[in-house]
DNA sequence: TCCATATATACGATTAATCACATATGCGTT
DNA sequence: AACGCATATGTGATTAATCGTATATATGGA
């Protein structure tokens, strides 16, 4: 996949949502903002696996991120390309029904 | 990628959706329904690579097949998932716009 | 039947994606 | 400074995706 600083491309995108951990840590972030230690608890996932994928979300601006003290906080880029919009508001309204243990705890950080 | 008769699953949908070839032949389709020299022309590719793209596309119930005399026309699954739905319909309508060169001659067969 | 055209698949090689584990960095507290 | 917690990244191994080329199958016509 392309890395850096260039325009997203639809295949950037799709490659992005083809991986079950980035395609969930997204859905998630439909809902609100979280930090990394909210995702690693509702996947039940290793942190650096978590980690990395948000890295990969990141460097296509995908997700914005937030430290806040020894948090951060990712959410979705509310300022995607025009293109990707509509596609990435109809993942979110569709999707999460798909994924049915889908759920973050709260009671994290 | 999963593969065969099972249900389609976002990933398997995101999976296919992110190769170009296959991403391009989709959206050539959702103009009309082609035939595969038609695909072979506008992309300039070689058929047996337009062929297993086509044959992937074809075993998660993306696309539909029809033969006809020599010619196998494909078009896009008029009853794909309903959680697929929206998803493909917001494909189909921003992204032939990223890809500037697509179009078919319509010369072929 | 033999040939030409259209399409599909098999095979091996190459490249890309993912992972687990180890380690590094950054921040807050003492 | 030293520690603990949260997060990020490096590394090597494994698996998956893609490709080019060769070949197989199907159809129609001579």
């Amino acid at each position: 996949m392309r890395f850096g600083e260039y325009s997203m491309t639809p295949n950037d995108l799709f490659k992005a949502l083809s991986d079950d951990t980035r395609l969930q840590c997204l859905l998630l972030m439909g809902e609100r903002e979280l930090c990394v230690c909210d995702l690693t608890d509702a996947l039940q996932l290793a942190q650096p696996k978590i980690s990395r994928h948000l890295a990969l979300l990141r460097s296509l601006g995908l997700v914005l991120d937030r430290r806040q003290g020894q948090w951060v906080y990712y959410r979705i880029n509310p300022e995607l390309p025009a293109w990707a919009q509509p596609i990435v508001a109809a993942c979110l309204q569709q999707l999460p029904a798909q994924f049915p243990q889908l759920r973050t705890t709260s009671t994290c950080c």
